[in-house]
DNA sequence: AGAATACCAACTAATTTAGTAGGATATATG
DNA sequence: CATATATCCTACTAAATTAGTTGGTATTCT
């Protein structure tokens, strides 16, 4: 189970602007150069993290991007959850009248799955910006 | 960060052998027909787990498949990093000289995500089988 | 002998991922 | 105002991964 790139990305960014919190909006470009990443694909996941309003923008010249919140305040899930759908999540099936894992589920392993997810999920809220410094 | 369905199929077998334990080697296809997986599938999903030396083999008619410890013994994190890959593992970047991620990783985000990818590990070496049935 | 089982390798279709290309819109600054 | 620097937006593409199938071989119980 590997993090895609997208979440690596996106975490390694967040973890940038961070480190520059105090410095105010920091541009796409910059973070792309210190980090190595394209900044087309950069732009699509900053889109997703707006969205998810874990930063905000500014637009024209000198903007960029701040974190929306404080460094104590925004941890790992949300930017994981955000960029890689539900954390933690299994993907069962739904075929043939019975319905796997989803509100209907009567298999008899749900309540292990939930506890396996349920289990990172509270490592990953756990884990803040700020402790990434 | 979806678990894929390897994984999943990989532990509803696995939660299931659990249950089954005191019975003896379980045949794959009484498992892929309670669990409503592709025997074929499980199959090879079964030639890793027993590669990771989580089930123990009995070829032949009434042969099947044990665990090749108590439910006690085993737990979730060996079975998704078996399945898996690593556990947990960020995927970045090697290229352009600079080496991320691996041993020489000079980026300042590594201790970053070795915590995180270390917290997630803990949380799931600390869920047996046992405590899943 | 025959049935049931593990074991093995190659192939395929569908999906996802990572990344590119080419713009449009907004704003600070000279 | 002109220009450079940004965000923002959509569509396309190549590569990789995933899920699953097919068609077998080898082993062992009954
Ligand atoms: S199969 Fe996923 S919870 Fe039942
Ligand atoms: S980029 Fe992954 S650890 Fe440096």
């Amino acid at each position: 189970m590997k993090f895609s790139t997208r979440s690596t990305y996106g975490l390694r960014a967040m973890i940038n602007l961070a480190q520059n919190w105090q410095k105010g909006s920091i541009p796409l470009s910059a973070i792309a150069k210190n980090e190595n990443i394209s900044l087309g694909y950069l732009e699509r996941i900053f889109a997703v993290l707006k969205k998810a309003k874990l930063v905000k923008s500014e637009k024209g010249a000198s903007g960029g991007y701040v974190l929306s919140s404080s460094p104590g305040d925004i941890d790992v899930y949300s930017i994981i959850n955000a960029l890689d759908g539900e954390a933690s999540s299994f993907h069962c099936m739904d075929e043939g009248g019975k319905v796997y894992c989803n509100e209907k589920c009567e298999c008899s392993v749900e309540p292990a799955l939930l506890k396996i997810s349920q289990a990172i999920s509270a490592a990953l809220k756990n884990i803040k910006l700020k402790d990434l410094i």
